[in-house]
RNA sequence: CGGGGUGUAGCUCAGCCUGGUAGAGCACUUGCUUCGGGAGCAAGGGGCCGGAGGUUCAAAUCCUCUCACCCCGACCA
């Protein structure tokens, strides 16, 4: 491709809207541009990366087994309605009517399309498993979109849906799934981790997440540093402390702690370690207001606490009008000595021994406080959030000595073990081996495919721009003549050297344009192509082109007629 | 949906407080010079100052309403 017949919509400014490097990237490199909030048009540069995701994907996913379709975005409400999610999926789900008043909504996800397929086409179990997938526009209504094409209402998926006889066939796709995620990911050439998911609003029973690591990601995950674990820090579990709860020392004293609210305030004013702190957090319970505790230096995991059967779901703190009433303090002094209401305490929380707590009397709190001595014993659960150091969880045969360490990661993928949700509501069923109805366990399969381009940007940039793993960059070479205007002689042999190179199977960006060599290199940088050839009239005189990797600090330079046998050890097709 | 902010040239922004002929840099067009890391000079083109109402002799500027976009929060496959 010559540059000057491509749109290479370089903009040397950073947008102003634009915070995050990919989305400035993006911009910048002439990617993208915005139509409306979260909607996105793929410029050529762009849509060229998009294409080699799509293409990795698709290559994995066929080898994998599934079998590509391409199902309708727009949907009829029936069909959500037969599912229950009509009423369920709430205002990002896009809802359209048409001409004859019937109501629609544009695809979020296709378990129901699928679903209602498969009902219809397959019949026997000899049919399964089966694993379809498409890549395809999908359009979610989020509340706020942001980061460029990160987080975009319209997006390009990869989804896949797959069916099967029993629990034992899923599994078995599910691990295929896993494995083919794996391979996609390592292809792409990104830092990725899969990661054990809480199956939220989907439904189902098991989920990973595939992650790619990146400060700027929007998921705290809890990785091991020396096994293989990884979760979300919504699920990771935290192993209760070593040992047993000390005797109490001291006996509990009352000291005066006015306006001293928070953790913080407490532990610096009475000289006291937040680890020897409680704080207290009062939710809904089923049965009436029930009290958590946490050390103090410990987060309430608000998913862990949802899940206990004496909370109501979803979580909610009381006011604290109602905290008044429960505990007859302020929110800044509430602690479990003398409480009527039900107390769960975090393991750690539980392990401590003359501890710092709230004495239910605004501006007061206790020192010296012991579990069974002073305040009940509690009842034992795990509810805080992990956090940098505690020990891994991981629950496999071989004990794991590592300890967690907190990543941000970007979630590029999601498989998950959907169960009969949909094929039960919906009525999928085969006749199994004595012929009889079955309804078919599900699984669904997700990846961005729009979403992986910004977080390879995310992972793969310098201060100059983009810098691509070759699987996935627009071009694999740019080609920089000095003078193309000027020098019959430049011209005459980058014009060949292009012709050779893109005959050898090189997807080559020629950059004919009449511009500065700094504007050039400067846009070769920013747009990220991986290699870069330079001729100049000075290197032709001596027989020599100059070659440069884009993450090269050095320059090297190349006697010309080597330059097709160099490429192709530098360059994998 | 709550809180905060911004809408002026293709882009980044100044002008608004204190009303009086709409600006800069970059980009674009033309010419000359320049030519190995975002050139210089000169001459040009380009604006319903987001939209609608109002106040005023006069509104980008003041007031009201509205729309869009951005940030924080809640939410989230």
């Amino acid at each position: 491709m010559r540059v000057s017949r491509f749109l290479l919509s370089t903009v040397r400014e950073t947008p102003a809207e634009a915070e995050t490097i990919s989305h400035q990237l993006m911009l910048r490199a002439g990617m993208i541009r915005k139509l409306a909030a979260g909607i996105y048009t793929w410029l050529p540069l762009g849509l060229r990366v998009l294409r080699k995701v799509e293409k990795i994907v698709r290559e994995e996913m066929n080898r994998a087994g599934a079998q590509e379709v391409l199902m309708p975005a727009i949907q009829p409400a029936e069909l959500w309605q037969e599912s229950g999610r009509w009423d369920q999926y709430g205002p990002e789900l896009l809802r359209l009517t048409d001409r004859h008043k019937r109501d629609f909504c544009f695809g979020p996800t296709h378990e129901e399309v699928i679903t209602d397929l498969i009902r219809r086409e397959i019949k026997s179990y000899r049919q399964l498993p089966a694993n379809f997938y498409q890549i395809q526009m999908k359009f979610r209504d989020e509340i706020r979109p942001r980061f460029g094409v990160m987080r975009a209402r319209e997006f390009l998926m990869k989804d896949a849906y797959s069916f099967h006889i029993d629990a034992a066939s899923l599994e078995e796709t599910y691990q295929q799934m896993h494995a083919a995620y794996s391979q996609i990911f390592q292809r792409v050439g990104l830092e990725f981790r899969p990661v054990a998911a809480d199956t939220g609003s989907i439904g189902g029973s098991k989920s990973h997440e595939f992650h790619v690591l990146a400060d700027s990601g929007e998921d705290a995950i809890a990785i091991c540093s020396k096994c293989q674990y990884a979760a979300n820090v919504e699920l990771a579990q935290a192993l209760p402390p070593m040992g047993k709860r000390a005797a109490p020392g001291k006996p509990m004293q009352t000291l005066d702690t006015p306006g001293q609210h928070s953790i913080e305030q407490v532990s610096k004013f009475l000289k006291v370690d937040p680890k020897q702190t409680l704080k207290t957090l009062l939710v809904k319970g089923t049965g009436g207001v029930i009290a958590l505790v946490l050390r103090g230096d410990h987060e309430l995991n608000e998913i862990k606490a949802a899940k206990l059967p004496q909370v109501v779901k979803p979580l909610v703190f009381v006011t604290p009008g109602e905290v008044e009433l429960a505990a007859g303090c302020e929110p800044g002094s509430i602690g479990p000595v003398g409480l009527k209401i039900p107390v769960i305490a975090d393991e750690s929380a539980a392990r401590l021994a003359d501890f710092v707590c709230g004495a239910n009397v605004s501006g007061k709190h206790l020192i010296n406080v012991n579990w069974g001595r002073d305040a009940a014993e509690p009842i034992v659960m795990d509810i805080r959030k992990v956090v940098d150091g505690d020990p891994c969880p991981d629950a496999s045969a071989s004990q794991c000595s590592g300890v967690l360490s907190i990543r941000r990661g970007i979630e590029v993928g999601h498989i998950f073990q959907l169960g009969t949700k949909y094929s039960e509501a919906m009525q999928a069923t085969v006749l199994d081996e004595a012929g009889q109805n079955v309804v078919m366990p599900m699984g669904c399969y997700g990846i961005g495919v729009s979403r992986v381009v910004a977080a390879a940007i995310e992972q793969n940039h310098d201060t100059n721009g983009i810098l691509w793993p070759d699987s996935i960059a627009p071009f694999h070479l740019a080609l920089v003549p000095i003078g193309y205007r000027k020098s019959a002689a430049v011209r005459e042999t980058i014009d060949r050297l292009y012709a050779e190179l893109t005959q050898a199977g090189f997807e080559v960006l020629l950059d004919d344009r009449d511009e500065r060599p700094g504007v050039i290199f400067a846009d070769m940088d920013l747009t990220g192509i991986p290699h870069r050839l330079v001729l100049g009239e000075k290197g032709l005189a001596k027989g020599m082109i100059e070659y440069k990797g884009r993450r090269d600090k050095q320059v090297r330079e190349l006697p010309l007629e080597k330059i097709l046998e160099t490429m192709r050890e530098n360059i994998k097709l």
